[in-house]
RNA sequence: GCCGAGGUGGUGAAAUAGGUAGACACAAGGGACUUAAAAUCCCUCGGUUUUUUAAACCGUGCGGGUUCGAUUCCCGCCCUCGGUACCA
């Protein structure tokens, strides 16, 4: 296929870009700023995959055509430089971290330019760079401080491949988000963020933002907010109760039992001796058990009896306490009263353990007999006072009287965590903590800041008792107290790289400022207009960043609450319909089509292949198409000049119109569509008047930078088409004087007709009526109705 | 299981305040130009039928419904893809 020559204008226009600073954002021009962010990347050694292509290409022609419509459009690149991939490189192949890191971002860098990436380069961010951890550390003193990190030794996800604890949100299907390995639960004494502090406000603020449906969706489940009753249960012959939580005290008086998660911590308390055998083999069991087995819903059921009794504080029944790990430790207070009556799973506990099964809701207020279950609501029976109420009436009532009784009332459960941010892994910013035997953990002063990662560290896979690479490091590791002064431990471990790119969009703007994290003087750039990155963040680093701008906010450190103002998640491009994957086999690697066809044509046909949010599947062949595209723009560009028609500068007029709206909302695939059929037209006149051919260029400048420049060039204009307006298009030339009517009987179609657009309803009507192939259709029929819908069709209802 | 999104030609897809289904492109077939190829240009391209210069019937996952008219709205299924997973 022979070319226009893209290699050429490419690599041209990407060094004229960067000699010139055509990138560089002024960044004290605030009144028409935009702050267009892509999510990051991980800075990995091997080239550019699909997926990075369309990420970043599609978000920078969006933000091209902003930056055309007149916005200072600031859109800066980054990288996620900490992580375990760098570490688990260097124990395979002895390469620092610091050094392949600052290889692969060298790399990424090139990569990103050689694509045509409109990013403001003088304000990178490296997230493993001391001059940032340092205020990744001084934002752990800060949450620290407001009492929103805090340390407490609790049964943990860890993955023994990678080594480390794992987040809540890291943990997938049971396993690690990361390597796919089984996670299992281990108690250790961890770092936490207090994100549930703030889950209420995480959940309203939501209805607020300009966020897909699904994403919000995704983040009001995991915040998982759920309203019902604390109740608190006496232990029978022992002085101490037990909290439950529980969505139906409407059936306190169907709770048989009592069941508390094996981890739970009275469970050793109260266990009579001649069960503590059974009890404790069965707690040692779950242990061993991965997340996978215990979290399988199909599983049959198992538990032991403890010996303990509770007291139902309103029927004064004795509940027997039996644990089961279908009750989860970090949920409620990791102990629940069983309804069997009322509770599926609690129905099949009590079937197999032959546990007592009391009605105590019925559809109707009449009882069905001792041995169903039915969880909706209805009306109470068996309840004492209660009986004859509705579920509701009867939840608000049993409120009330647990208030008074001071023993609980309504409460609010939500299934989010607080955040686990220790990692045992040695590639990523220290814990700025040092741990005293006299003071315990103190926080390192800001001052000190920042605790520097030592160069010279001993990478293994394992260190044989399982603890941090750092705790090796004895020099690291003494330090005097900054309390007390006598010597003293720091802690040994990273923060999760979490908490990293929780915060790096407030970095940008002031990527060099020294005195702070950010300049709080100059925040105007903030928050960020528009975030485009994948969906897969959506219950981590989404739910992250909110969490810290608010706890940044409460500060008083940002005046704005949410972070990322609108979102946008790029599809996933498929193969033959299957994600692509190395274990598959089925990648596409970029490089091959660049340098057949260039970065424009790449980038056009991922836009062109379907919706940006939707993806798309990829065919070797499709690129030709776009190709073909281009070089067809290239060859009419070079067309002798000819005046325009009317019939000309309406379709360009009207190709003005539906690109622009297509732009606005991201919909490449369609606004290519459109210049496609205005080049169409073009080249079947083979001539091309100076205004089409301007305003083509135009409209092609932000989906096909380098091709658009040259063309601009070659067109006489001496300065970039970056800085010329967008084009605005005429209503009055847009418009047709004549337009198609669809000719219908019975809303089937017998024809069309091109009448002008000014014809009255009749004339119209009984043009209609001539026409030769619906009048065949009216022969011998009496019309019941004539629908005339203007500009579109008109349907004769005939009997 | 529950929640969400989606099922349209050989393929990627357009079009939904209900109004000519398949724009645009790939693939395929035929033709022009050429010694030939590439490139370019033109034509055909959902299915079936017929009296084939044209028309009729069917067709947007399946089955119903509302309507003059349904890819679009309503009800009931099936399938695919995400999220979640004993959350009390």
């Amino acid at each position: 296929m022979s070319s226009y020559p893209f290699k050429k204008i490419e690599s041209k226009w990407q060094k004229l870009w960067e000699e010139r600073g055509d990138h560089l954002v002024d960044m004290d021009a605030t009144e028409n700023k935009f702050y267009c962010l892509n999510m990051f990347g991980y800075p990995s050694g091997s080239q550019f995959h699909i997926g990075h292509w369309y990420q970043y290409g599609p978000a920078d022609s969006y933000a091209r055509f902003l930056k055309m419509r007149g916005y200072n459009v600031f859109q800066p690149q980054g990288f996620d430089a900490f992580g375990l991939p760098a570490e688990n490189y260097a124990i395979k192949h002895g390469v620092h971290p610091a050094e392949s890191t600052a290889k692969n971002i060298e790399n990424m860098r090139e990569q990103l330019k050689r694509m045509g990436g409109m990013y403001d380069w003088d304000h990178e961010v490296n997230t493993s760079s001391p001059e940032y951890y340092k205020w990744t550390q001084w934002l752990f003193l800060q949450l620290y401080e407001m009492g929103l990190a805090y340390q407490k030794e609790a049964p943990v996800n860890w993955c023994p491949s990678c080594v480390t604890v794992l987040a809540n949100e890291q943990v997938q299907d049971g396993l690690c988000e990361r390597c796919d390995s089984q996670v299992t639960k281990r108690s250790l004494k961890q770092w936490f963020f207090r994100i549930t502090e703030y889950a209420e406000e995480l959940l309203t603020r939501l209805d607020q933002l300009q966020w897909p449906e699904k994403t919000k969706h995704m983040q009001r489940n995991w915040i998982g907010k759920s309203i019902g009753s604390s109740i608190k249960f006496k232990i029978k012959e022992f002085d101490g109760e037990i909290e439950v939580f529980t969505t139906r005290a409407d059936t306190l008086y169907g709770a048989t039992y009592f069941v508390l998660a094996p981890e739970h911590h009275l469970v050793k308390i109260i266990t009579k001796p001649d069960r503590l055998a059974e009890v404790t083999d069965y707690i040692e069991a779950t242990r061993k058990k991965t997340e996978i087995e215990r979290t399988s819903i199909d599983r049959e059921k198992t538990g032991v009896f403890t010996g303990a009794y509770v007291i139902n504080p309103l029927s004064g029944r004795e509940l027997p306490v039996w644990i089961a790990d279908y009750v989860i430790a970090s949920y409620g207070t990791g102990a629940i009263m069983a309804v069997p009556s009322g509770d599926e799973r609690d129905f099949e506990f009590a079937r197999k353990f032959d546990l007592d099964i009391i009605e105590v809701v019925t559809p109707d207020g009449i009882e069905q007999g001792s041995n169903t279950c039915f969880t909706e609501y209805g009306i109470v029976v068996n309840s004492g006072d209660y009986n004859g109420m509705t579920s509701l009436a009867a939840q608000e009532a049993i409120n009330r009287k647990l208030s008074e009784m001071g023993i609980g009332g309504r409460k609010i459960q939500y299934k989010l965590h607080d955040w686990l941010i220790s990692r045992q892994r040695y590639w990523g910013a220290p814990i700025p903590v040092v741990h005293c035997d006299k003071c315990g953990a103190v926080p390192v002063p800001k001052k000190q800041l920042p605790v520097l990662l030592p160069d010279q560290i001993e990478l293994k896979q394992t260190y044989g008792d399982d603890i941090s690479p750092l705790a090796h490091n004895e020099e690291f590791m003494q330090v005097n107290c900054p309390k007390c002064g006598n010597s003293a431990q720091r802690d040994p471990d990273t923060m999760d790289t979490f908490v990293c790119s929780s915060w790096y969009y407030l970095r940008y703007p002031h990527a060099k400022y020294k005195d702070f994290a950010f300049d709080i003087n100059r925040m105007d750039w903030l928050p960020v207009d528009q975030y485009i990155g994948g969906v897969e963040h959506a219950t981590m680093h989404l739910l992250y960043a909110r969490f810290i701008t608010k706890a940044l906010r409460d500060a008083g450190l940002l005046k704005f609450d949410e972070p990322f103002t609108k979102l946008f998640h790029q599809g996933t491009i498929t193969k033959d319909g299957a994600k692509m994957s190395k274990s598959k086999g089925n990648t596409v690697s970029p490089d091959d089509f660049i340098e057949k066809y260039g970065a424009d044509t790449f980038r056009n046909y991922l836009m062109f292949m379907g919706p940006y949010d939707e993806g798309g599947d990829w065919n070797d062949k499709g690129i030709t198409g776009i190709h073909r595209f281009l070089n067809k723009i290239w060859r009419i560009c070079h067309f002798s000049e000819s005046p325009a028609a009317k019939s000309d500068l309406r379709i360009l007029h009207q190709t003005i119109k539906m690109v622009t709206g297509d732009l606005e909302n991201m919909k490449f695939n369609t606004a290519i569509s459109r210049i496609m059929e205005l080049v169409n037209h073009i080249n079947l006149k083979e001539t091309v008047d100076r205004q089409t051919r301007r305003t083509l260029i135009l409209l092609l400048a932000p989906l096909a930078p380098h091709i658009a420049e040259e063309l601009w060039q070659l067109a006489g204009n001496a300065q970039s088409v970056f800085r010329e307006k967008w084009p605005v298009y005429d209503p009055k030339l847009a418009e047709s004087e004549e337009m198609k009517i669809a000719l219908q009987v019975n809303g089937k179609l017998r024809g069309e007709l091109v009448v002008d657009k000014t014809i009255s309803k009749a004339d119209l009507t009984a043009l209609a009526k001539q026409h030769r192939n619906l009048s065949l259709h009216l022969q011998g029929k009496e019309i019941l109705r004539e629908i005339v819908v203007p500009g579109r069709l008109i349907n004769f209802v005939v009997r």
